[in-house]
DNA sequence: CGTGTTTGACCTGCGC
DNA sequence: GCGCAGGTCAAACACG
């Protein structure tokens, strides 16, 4: 049967980097939801590239029309390792087919492959808890573009962010994240998202955000003075309209 | 041959 | 209980 599913992997494929920067930025951050939504906006020709491709390898398994949408909805399971329940679903949003709509559902129980493979190339690179670490130099050309958070209080409907973000977690333990790839500030290597998402499943206790942080390859310190001072305020996150 | 995709069948939860 | 919709299984197939 010949579906015509939006949902190749080699018709939508934005920025590698910075989906996984996007990724680890909100799953190392807050406590690991019980379903991660996000939303990835896909414009011209962003939708040759694959957003769904971070370190891990997907295996589908299933493929199902969605009610009231055109599209039909992919299902993946993580295939690095079969005692890996880690899932996710990939859509295109029925209002709007330049929305894509990918849902994680629980975490990888184990490495991220790439980044077990890196860090045999660059040992050295990463020092761990070592407070004395070359902090990777600020990158100067997105200075400027410095995001701009708001964490509105629980009484409106969503948080606020800049242009290209947006990030809700429901009470229901979902959580949702919009991102404009077109737009997205990150551009530098990015720290693995599925692996920060194996880890902070491990973890799970936001104590520790800030420590890991400071072990992370993260080479903005934009972007971590930025995570510092907005995004984690002890606010609670309220759900969308 | 190993890995990933396709796709019809089957299972399950939920509303009526 | 029944029907529907969403989620999963698994055999067949494709590909490198």
């Amino acid at each position: 049967m010949e579906q015509d599913s939006p949902l190749n992997d080699s018709d939508i494929q934005p920025s590698k980097k910075r989906q996984n920067m996007i990724f680890c930025f909100f799953l190392q951050g807050r406590k690991v939801a019980d379903k991660i939504v996000v939303t990835v906006k896909l414009e011209g020709k962003k939708k040759t590239e694959n957003p769904s491709c971070d370190c891990w390898s997907w295996r589908k398994y299933g493929q199902k029309p969605i009610k009231g949408s055109p599209y039909p909805r992919g299902y993946y399971r993580c295939s690095t390792s079969k005692s890996c329940s880690a899932k996710k679903q990939v859509e295109i949003c029925r209002t709007d087919a330049s929305m894509l709509i990918i849902t994680y559902t629980s975490a990888h129980n184990h490495p991220d492959p790439a980044l077990s493979k890196e860090s045999k190339q660059a040992k050295t690179k990463i020092p761990h808890d070592d407070s004395n670490s070359t902090a990777p130099e600020p990158d100067q050309k997105n200075e400027d573009q410095k995001p701009i958070i708001t964490v509105v209080d629980d009484q409106d409907p969503i948080i606020e962010e800049n242009d290209n973000f947006r990030y809700i977690q429901t009470p229901e333990n979902e959580t949702h994240l919009t991102v404009d790839l077109e737009n997205t500030f990150f551009d530098e290597e990015p720290l693995s998202y599925p692996n920060l998402m194996t880890f902070s499943a491990l973890k799970s206790e936001e104590n520790d955000f800030y420590d890991e942080l400071e072990e992370l390859p993260m080479s903005s310190s934009t972007f971590k003075s930025f995570m510092r001072t907005n995004f984690f305020e002890e606010r609670v996150l309220v759900q969308p309209s």
